[in-house]
DNA sequence: ATTACATATTGACAAACGCCAATATATATT
DNA sequence: AATATATATTGGCGTTTGTCAATATGTAAT
């Protein structure tokens, strides 16, 4: 499957969507994440690892939690492109934080 | 429902997603855009009502011909943050062509 | 070893989705 | 009016998808 399909079709459910949001904010372990995103803890489980797989997101564990957070720096300018304030981790973007 | 995931859904299928692709390079009818997209004219049509519904995409009649451009310039910007090669509208993407 | 906590996996189910063939609508031509 | 061309709509069908509850796995603490 073509790449950028790929990439839009990972971001492409509210769940998952939500959850990369969250992560423009910086790392989170699954704890917050679900509520976060009102959704069962599975149903969470499952999307973190859809994203996982499809090189999104990357994940480390640290005691009892797995911490998640953003792989792939393009979803961030993915939400720019879309209006979307990337979060902390807007230096990290293509433009260094200087387009709109 | 969340602008952002209106828009990324409206792009979440192969066939639409090759719709938007082809009409980076311009606006071009329906006769043209199903053989290119190697799907029927009517689910050729369908993908592109979906489109124009989003308001991704915009069209024009000329005699019997209907055609289809993009609307929604963001997405421009979005094939660009993928790596994509926005075509001829690239000059008006938000960055002015400026961008990688 | 047992218990408690955090996350992942499984199975079932309904809803959404994309596709095609067939039909309908609209415009232009004769 | 009849025909031809271009596009839209409908109905049916199989597939994919997201969700949850229940269960399994893994880690830490007692």
């Amino acid at each position: 499957m073509d790449e950028t399909l790929k990439i839009i079709k990972a971001l492409s459910d509210g769940t998952r969507l939500k959850i990369v949001e969250f992560l423009l904010d910086g790392e989170k372990c699954v704890c917050e994440i679900f509520p976060h995103v009102k959704r069962t803890q599975s149903t969470t489980s499952i999307q973190l690892g859809k994203l996982e797989k499809e090189g999104i997101l990357k994940s480390r564990r640290e005691g009892k939690k797995i911490f998640y957070s953003i792989k792939d720096l393009r979803v961030c300018d993915v939400f720019k492109s879309l209006g979307k304030k990337p979060g902390k981790i807007l230096k990290k973007c293509c433009c260094g934080g200087a387009c709109k």
